[in-house]
RNA sequence: GCGGAUGUAGCUCAGCUGGUUAGAGCGUUGGUUUGUGGUACCAAAUGUCGCCGGUUCGAAUCCGGUCAUCCGCCCCA
């Protein structure tokens, strides 16, 4: 018979039980500190309408996209971020929701494109978002950059240091304004700085787009800073104020490694404001591990009422899976969960070591017995070292009669008889 | 959608200037006197060499096609 492929499908994620247990603990951190700051969760479906996914008609186009499909009349397709059905889900909800409303999700999303490295089809992403109704405080971005923040903080055993760029959407809108572009040479701009680091020939780039005088300008912020701008125009030094005011909060908040870096710009469209992202010290090279910004609107086609959001996302499982696939997170505390193997020498013995097992478990001591107890002992103990128990407790004849256990220490290898109570205080205090 | 690379045992791969029964390591199973693992030694099982076609006396090896995977673009809603 012909065997069929053990693979995953391109694009998908399986990890090994190490790996598993270490992606469980970071993620289980960092949602403590969000339910910390007063952040509800929220499990969304995965599949949402068509129409909420896209606005975009051409079926085929976004197909190589979106993971979409049909049941009956119904064009419905996999969630290929958080926001979008955030946004639904506060839009439908408003009567229910206290504003300013904060929600976490961490969940699977779906994307269509074609795999590579570090983009995955199915991923974790965690988002978190702080909406309300027609204003919102852009003191609420500080708190959201800090809080992600304090996240990262929580898993930085494994993952290690991170650092903060921070941009300001509102300035380059100001700046464009005052240069006079227009509504396309600003979003030609808009690419090119966003893809500054990118590519080679930037300054020529621009030049092409907008004219040698205001390439020159541009060029003139990552060279001097925006703060030479002080002055031009209201909306330039509102800018300024604003990303002097959101430095000074985070500051406050115990944030120091946040720095401006108006070359961060977010490929979505819907930012307005602030924009941040995260990366990582000691890889660098793996780019933004998360990021996000201020929107507006990004609810107006479910519902008229004006929703202010701020928010960020982390690809959860892009960073996991890029630092263990590198080895790069130490796994070796994640590979021995077990404390005790119970091994069971001959099929009378199973009654016994099912009771010893039982009260393992009420101990909260991770035990896991062996229970084929017709097969050799040498198996048995072979299976106890394999899955790294720290201990074995060994149920012969001679044990069950005496009611005690020889306890093995699997890292020494000596071994010892006691009785049940003995045995839990002793794996209590390992 | 475009470009590059790769497809050989469960896994990682060698073999590829064409030539008898296709190899290694790891893993698996069994054994080294059967109530004791991690080391060592011995043995065994497993492959239509991705698929289709062509060249040839002869193809894992050369050529064409196809599919799949990985990498890089495009895209990133």
């Amino acid at each position: 018979m012909e065997l069929k492929s053990t693979k995953t499908l391109s694009g998908f994620i399986e990890l090994l039980p190490a790996q598993q247990r270490c992606f469980d603990e970071c993620a289980a951190r960092m949602q403590r500190v969000l339910k910390t700051a007063g952040f509800a969760h929220l499990d969304l479906p995965a599949i949402e309408r068509a129409e909420v996914l896209t606005d975009k008609d051409n079926w085929d186009e976004i197909e190589t996209q979106m993971f979409l499909f049909q049941k009956g009349d119904t064009k419905m397709g996999l969630r290929y971020d958080g926001t979008v059905g955030l946004s639904r889900y506060v839009a439908g909800h408003i009567n229910d929701l206290v504003f300013p409303f904060r929600a976490y999700q961490f969940a699977r999303n779906y994307r269509g494109e074609r795999p590579q490295r570090g983009r995955y089809r199915e991923f974790y992403q965690m988002d978190l978002d702080i909406m309300g109704i027609d204003t919102l405080s852009e003191n609420y971005d500080a708190e959201i950059v800090a809080t992600l923040a304090n996240a990262y903080g929580a898993v930085q055993e494994f993952i290690g240091p991170v650092n903060i760029r921070i941009g300001n959407r509102r300035f380059w809108n100001a700046l464009f304004e005052k240069l006079n572009l227009t509504e396309q040479q600003q979003r030609a701009a808009f690419i090119l700085i966003d893809k500054k680091d990118k590519i080679k020939d930037f300054y020529d780039g621009l030049v092409d787009e907008i004219g040698v005088d205001a390439a020159d300008e541009i060029n003139k912020v990552f060279s001097n800073g925006c703060r030479s701008f002080a002055g031009a125009s209201s909306d330039i030094d509102a800018a300024i104020t604003e990303m002097d005011n959101f430095m000074s909060l985070l500051d406050s908040m115990g944030i120091k490694n946040a720095k401006i870096d108006l070359g961060i710009m977010r490929g979505h469209s819907y930012y307005t404001g602030i924009v941040f992202e995260f990366f990582l010290d000691r890889f660098p090279e793996l780019g933004a591990i998360g990021g996000g910004g201020r929107y507006e609107n990004l609810t107006s086609k479910f519902s008229k009422t004006k929703i202010i959001g701020v928010g960020a996302a982390v690809g959860f499982s892009r960073l996991m899976v890029a630092l263990m696939d590198d080895n790069k997170i130490d796994l070796s505390s994640f590979e021995q969960p077990v404390k005790a193997a119970v091994l069971v020498m001959g099929a009378e013995q199973v009654q016994y070591a099912m009771g010893v097992l039982a009260d393992l478990r009420n101990a909260e001591i991770v035990s896991v017995p062996y229970l084929d107890a017709g097969k050799k002992f040498k198996n048995q103990v072979e299976f106890a070292d394999k899955i790294k128990a720290r201990f074995s407790l060994i149920v012969g004849e001679n044990e069950r009669k005496n009611n005690v256990l020889s306890v093995k220490d699997m890292l020494s290898g000596t071994q010892q008889t006691l009785d049940i109570k003995s045995t839990i205080e002793l794996l209590k205090t390992v």
